[in-house]
DNA sequence: GTGACTTTATCGCCTCGTGAGAATCAGCAT
DNA sequence: ATGCTGATTCTCACGAGGCGATAAAGTCAC
């Protein structure tokens, strides 16, 4: 609603060049059902302005260098402080599971760090810069755990709650009684929801003033989690202290 | 010229807040000059696409997500294939120097790879992505050199030629002839141009049909390179040699 | 040179972006 | 509570400039 077509075009040409790598301008003009001329008129702004470029002996437009600057800018302005990291990798290392460090930002968490191994590798989909369905994810499970019922309900509405495996909670009313729980306990669980056969924990991580913003959180196969749980538990909880002592503090 | 106002505006203010890290809206609107309700209005467009996500606890405005998928699908397509980072490496490790891999793409010559260690770093603004200041780096040399004049007017008169250090040329007659003394030797040193104390050489890389598609480099300090000029010479040959061969037909 | 394709130029219509100004909201100190 | 300050949103009338059907020009292959 509302919304500017000229912007949503130029980002819709942007994400259909992205997604297809390269493309000809008729491409994108059949792609996006926007007239041939318009099409033109918007790659060579988006070229002018070096977030394309035009491959002459190709007739291909493929995403300019500043959309690398944009991607570096925005993982700078993530980096994980070393101590954490350290932390985080401690407990890959204590647990024999992939870790992971998560920061709140704006109303989303995103993952911000993994330590894995190839013995114990990470989630596939689970990368630097990951927020998505954070009603299938442990970490996802504490962002929405800490929200107000209407902010919950507007995040959720947003994005959808799509349906990964077969044990994806995606009834509204078990979700929040799911969260209820989460709340409570302080810890957050995937069982086969996000992936089939791999589960999640998480932990919420506090700053000085007491509030959350991130979570710590493994993932390991289903398989190797049975009867570990207060084994995990314990050392999720443990490595979230030392992450929210350095927050508050600096020091350890 | 000619450009639409609003799409300007739109970057620009995405690589305001891209340098400054974050940044209020009035912050933006200062900078740009643009008044504020507009600038309201262009960085909520912004916001709904997840270019940019508003922070309301510090009243910011930072990179959102889609910034990073930019950057990580230009990188994947850019991603070099992998007997020419071996090439690369091995490069690297038998000069002992940094060694780097840059490939052709539309007007530009973007640096791909980058083979360093701790004993011989790369130059520090050399990383994955870098396109700038051809006249002063010996594989952007190497693609001016391959221009036709007007091509290369062109180029230069766009980008303009920076005064990096005292040695970079910067005159365009001394350049031209220059330039015309590498397209003849096939090899592009650069001394003291780029950064003080570093000097860089650079070969052609050649495609199936005999086209220039990008150049492999290695950079050392200057010191280290005076008397090795026909060693790193005949290296890069070999090395330059094995990346066409791969090119052209794939087996070695 | 011919045909199929890509790319650019033209141009009047009319949408839709624009920004001054004012109102509203949010946070904070008194 | 009560202002006070600064951030954010709303309103609205003007007119710049985006839009796209059409056509022309360029480009390349065979």
């Amino acid at each position: 609603m509302s919304n500017s077509a000229v912007i949503n075009r130029v980002f819709s040409i942007l994400e259909a060049v992205s997604t297809s790598g390269s493309a000809s301008a008729k491409a994108v003009a059949d792609r996006l059902e926007i007239p041939l001329p318009t099409v033109y008129r918007l790659l060579h702004e988006l070229e002018d302005a070096s977030y394309l470029v035009y491959l002459s002996d190709e007739k291909q437009f493929e995403l300019g260098p500043k959309c690398f600057e944009l991607g570096l800018s925005f993982q700078q302005r993530l980096v994980v402080p070393f101590p954490i990291r350290q932390i985080t990798d401690e407990l890959h290392r204590s647990l024999g599971t992939a870790a992971y460090f998560a920061i709140y930002r704006g109303s989303d968490i995103i993952l911000t760090y993994c330590s894995d191994c190839e013995k114990h590798p990470r989630l596939r989909p689970l990368r630097f810069g990951f927020h998505e369905a954070a009603h299938a994810t442990a970490f996802g499970k504490i962002l929405l755990s800490a929200m107000p019922a209407n902010q919950r309900t507007e995040y959720l509405d947003a994005r959808g709650m799509q349906v990964l495996t077969p044990q994806t909670i995606v009834r509204r009313d078990l979700l929040d009684d799911h969260l209820a729980e989460v709340a409570t306990r302080g810890i957050a669980w995937e069982q086969d929801e996000f992936l089939p056969r791999q589960t999640c924990a998480a932990v919420p991580v506090r700053n000085g003033t007491g509030l959350q913003v991130g979570a710590i959180a493994v993932s390991t196969p289903s398989s190797r989690a049975t009867g570990r749980t207060k084994e995990i538990e314990t050392a999720l909880r443990d490595r979230a202290g030392l992450c929210s002592r350095y927050l508050r503090g600096g020091i350890r």
